[in-house]
RNA sequence: GGCCGGGUGGCGAAGUGGUCUAACGCAGAGGUCUGCAAAACCUUCACUCGUGGGUUCAACUCCCACCCCGGCCUCCA
């Protein structure tokens, strides 16, 4: 089975097509950190982790690099106002983006290189497109010339006329073509600088993501990812000066974007969510009301393709389908025992039909909307398997979810956890609660029902919902 | 102005020439179970896929027009 994966560059799907047959070489653009990851951030991170966690169940190998832009205007502002240096500011970030990835089941990249160091690499890249004609130096400055290069505009669909008569860029008067876009940036007083065959400076925005995805999967690799928001300019000129450097062509096989999250206004108006409009919720934020595997599902509830809108509505309604798949799994608990849960050792393989619908559907362009379905039929057949008091089927079906789960990244929290993370209003402790089930169960089985009720209702009044079935009550904090 | 996406039930969201009288989740209704609940299970919940035409034996799925929404063309995931 092959895997098809939509290519911004071609506008169609393709098969996945590897350089080196059972290698992936993957670069996403990661953050520019000078605050915190918002939503957005989320979905890019979610949506190429599940990419990586999919090609490795595949049996694939995948080097995964994703960078951190620790050097840039916004940053220099940034530290500027809160009066700290750029490493204290970038450091803090940096640590906050690695703590939001935790949250998210997001793991690590395998290479998380950042800008600042490989100045090298990209003044290497630079001098090479001044050796080759692509790149001239003016005021201190390198820019690129966007003229000399054929394939410009090629993955945005754009036409260099078309940018120029639509240009919003105000005409500059060292710029050749007004798209010419910075190498190079001459040192201004009081920014940080290095040296360079140019003169004192700092890299451009665009050359850091051509010089580390070069550095680690070199001149040419399988897929470069990102925000849709990226084709243009970033990605382009990526293509531009990364092509006119080394002179291969096609630089990169796949070019996969991933859709918007857009946030819904009070008005019924939906706009994108970005910094510059500060509509943004960010993922802190959202960790304070439910579990990172709750915006997990979230975000991968729909094709990473599509716009998605944010609202704490929708996300209720993920957590709720969070919980029948851990309620499931709770039910299970007493005739699996305590941890069923088989690691994914080894590749996926078609060995039955729920595992076949999971990969076709993964196959198919990363639908993980679909695997999620196969996943909740799935969770009906465990349920109906510890009804019947099946135990083989009970412990299949446990195996299964938390197997093809793992693949999407969901499905880490051992159940009672999940169930009973504490509320940091909670008013209430576990032991207490623990004490009242116990006398509840009591007066229940004395057939004092009234007095039973009695103290269901005064935990219910704390956020405690009980559940009695014949293997015992189990309880869990109200969402 | 140029260029891209998209409009599917109460909500979210897959599907994209016949298997679709449309997956899956949330919410709702009825039933089973339960001391009562809850959960679970079963049944039910879009004769219909923005609007109007066209192509076809057959369209939500292809083509045309129109309406609406979002995005890119400037930093942005």
């Amino acid at each position: 089975m092959t895997i098809q994966i939509y290519n911004t560059m071609t506008r169609r799907k393709e098969p996945l097509q590897l350089r080196q047959p059972g290698h992936v070489g993957l670069y996403v653009c990661g953050m520019t950190v000078y605050d915190r990851c918002h939503i957005g951030h989320a979905r890019v991170m979610v949506v190429f982790d599940m990419m990586v966690r999919y090609l490795r169940a595949t049996g694939l190998q995948v080097r995964y690099v994703r960078n951190f832009t620790d050097i840039d205007d916004k940053i220099i502002r940034r530290a500027g106002e809160l009066a700290i240096s750029i490493e204290a500011l970038t450091g803090r970030y940096i640590q906050a983006f690695q703590q939001d990835m935790a949250a998210l089941a997001v793991l690590p990249a395998d290479i998380e290189p950042r800008a600042t160091d490989h100045i090298a690499d990209m003044q290497q890249l630079i001098g090479r497109l001044l050796a080759n004609g692509l790149a001239y130096q003016s005021d201190g400055d390198v820019l690129f010339s966007v003229d000399r290069c054929h394939h410009y505009g090629q993955l945005s669909g754009k036409s260099l006329t078309d940018l120029e008569a639509g240009s919003r860029v105000t005409v500059n008067e060292h710029k050749h073509n007004p798209l010419d876009f910075v190498l190079w940036k001459a040192a201004k007083a009081g920014e940080p600088y290095w040296p360079s065959p140019w003169g004192d400076g700092r890299p451009g925005w665009h050359i850091e993501c051509s010089a580390m995805s070069m550095r680690y999967l070199g001149e040419q690799f399988d897929i470069h990812g990102g925000g849709l928001d990226l084709v243009f300019p970033h990605h382009e000129n990526e293509i531009a000066q990364s092509e006119g450097s080394v002179g291969c062509h096609p630089w990169v096989r796949h070019w996969v974007h991933n859709g918007f999250v857009n946030v819904v206004a009070a008005d019924g108006q939906r706009e994108k969510m970005s910094k510059s409009l500060g509509n943004f919720l960010t993922i802190e934020d959202l960790l304070q009301h439910y579990p990172g595997e709750t915006i997990r599902l979230f975000i991968l509830n729909s094709h990473y393709r599509s716009p998605l809108d944010f609202s704490y509505a929708l996300l209720a309604a993920a957590q709720a389908a969070m919980d029948r798949i851990y309620g499931a799994l709770r039910a299970a608990l007493p005739l699996t025992g305590d941890s069923p849960c088989e690691p994914v050792a080894e590749p996926l393989d078609q060995s039955d039909r729920e595992t076949k619908r999971f990969l076709q559907a993964m196959n198919d362009d990363f639908n993980s909307s679909q695997a999620l379905a196969v996943l909740f039929e799935l969770v009906r057949q465990l349920n109906s398997a510890v009804t019947q008091r099946d135990r083989a089927l009970a412990c299949a079906m446990t195996g299964q979810i938390r197997r093809l789960g793992t693949v999407l990244g969901l499905v880490n929290t051992d159940v009672n956890s999940w169930f009973q993370r504490r509320p940091s209003l909670a008013a209430i402790d576990a032991a207490e609660i623990e004490r009242l089930v116990c006398q509840r169960n009591e007066a229940r089985q004395g057939r004092r029902f009234a007095e039973a009720d009695q103290i269901r209702q005064a935990l219910t009044d704390l956020g405690v919902i009980l559940q009695d079935s014949a293997s015992g009550t189990s309880w869990s904090w109200q969402r």
